[in-house]
DNA sequence: TTTT
DNA sequence: TTTT
């Protein structure tokens, strides 16, 4: 009965994140993230294959996604798998899925054009703090992302 | 453009394996695995919540699955996301989701009713093998299986 | 800088978690985990592999660990690597490795001896709540471990 | 018996990978990875910690890394934890720990300085093609990565 | 609809 | 030291 259901991307956003503030105060972002994976067929040549995800997120992280991610951020996403069922007008079953983002990671290089490194750390960012509202700055990376570090580590 | 799509999921089979041998000697088996999580809701009730997935196998993990699988198996899953589109008579955009899987386990201890404890392996069953016939026994577990139990050890 | 440090294990314990209770109130539960693989080597023999994992649990965990884990156990494992480093007596720079786990699960089907299907579920067991004293009853599964319920789904 | 041994990382790397020809013909890699997490401690002061990974390639994925890592890049890892164990000239027991690449993919937007976005796909890359050559250009991405840039974006 |  |  105990189960896992875990689901993990690194992909880039189709678009800017949709994000909707509820009148209960909860605020949700959904966002499309595709994955592409590329190889060789039979013959040689080069296919490419894209999968598009549809993500949500809540509260906390949602406004992080508001804040720092737009169309063709490259993000790390955990998450799980999750569907709504419902019958349409005609009475068929229908069966919709998302990924229900649990924490998720900004990549690329500090010097990228929207700063960059930041994480919402599943430590800080995930469930159990989803109702708390986010600093300005990214959380658990957050303050020197936009300022010059250069004794980085590497 | 790099990507990963990656699903990890442990849970229950909801029923045995559809297993279809196509004319092109190929062989796809189905099944739909339950993920269970339970938590507390906000007045301390325990809550149960399911969500069904649509697995799919392709040639030896398929005959792996036909062979060991049945309603109620528990396993470990590593696949990944794959979803068809298409147009319903209606003219509307329809997306089903499925996983894919690359390779599975079988869980249960020793001491369970069902012994068991196969594995499809990666190294022995995943993707760049999947054409090639599987032995009468569990792959990279094998050996005591087979022995003389026809009645299947779930 | 974001980055992501993430281990997913299924495997046995090779002896009874230790656990030690510190002044601090604090609980630590150490497990040593078998993970094994199998193939077929070059001539088509069956080679099995076992490496052994070092886990490391605190708290919430560590009493669930303890209350319910044994010698044996099958376990899904989710943590992060985490090493000491140290100088030995002789100026020598030396590194342990282990997992630090941030949930696990218990393996099994509903009939093993143990009970089963428990989970220390990440919503209700993970960090954040990991000072939270747990019931004696398996956390988020709880209940009717060892209760006979006929009407589960499978 | 069945086993799952997986570990994922994000990270960068903290030098040039080091490369070593066997006379057998195999390629090894080493590589060091630093994956750190930022949190606050109960103080609300920002705590970054970071953990040094070992991890070692072989062949196919070796001459990837040979060719396109370099100190300071950012990349998805998926491999194994894998541990040597020794005496030492005292006769204590040693273990060493390192994780075994299986797949590797190049992370970074199209906005940062090396371009890149290659992929070391599981597909085309992992243990099965291991000991295949791999072409001068980076397997299923390739493009722009070999774009003399000297100074490193880190 | 992204990215390369 | 587990498990099969």
């Amino acid at each position: 009965m105990a189960g896992v259901n875990k689901v993990i991307l690194v992909g880039n956003l189709g678009k800017d994140p949709e994000v909707r503030h509820l009148e209960s105060g909860s605020v949700v972002a959904n966002l499309t993230l595709a994955t592409t994976e590329a190889y060789k067929d039979r013959n040689g040549n080069r296919v490419e294959n894209t999968e598009w995800h549809d993500l949500e997120l809540w509260d906390g992280q949602a406004k992080v996604a508001e804040q720092y991610l737009r169309k063709g951020s490259q993000i790390f996403v955990e998450g799980k798998i999750k569907s709504d069922t419902w019958q349409d007008e005609q009475g068929n079953n229908r069966k919709r899925t998302k990924i229900r983002v649990l924490s998720f990671t900004m990549l690329g290089s500090k010097n990228s054009e929207m700063g960059a490194g930041g994480s919402s750390n599943p430590n800080t960012m995930s469930q159990p703090n989803a109702g708390n509202p986010q600093p300005a700055s990214m959380p658990s990376s957050g303050g020197n992302i936009e300022e010059g570090d250069d004794d980085l580590p590497f």
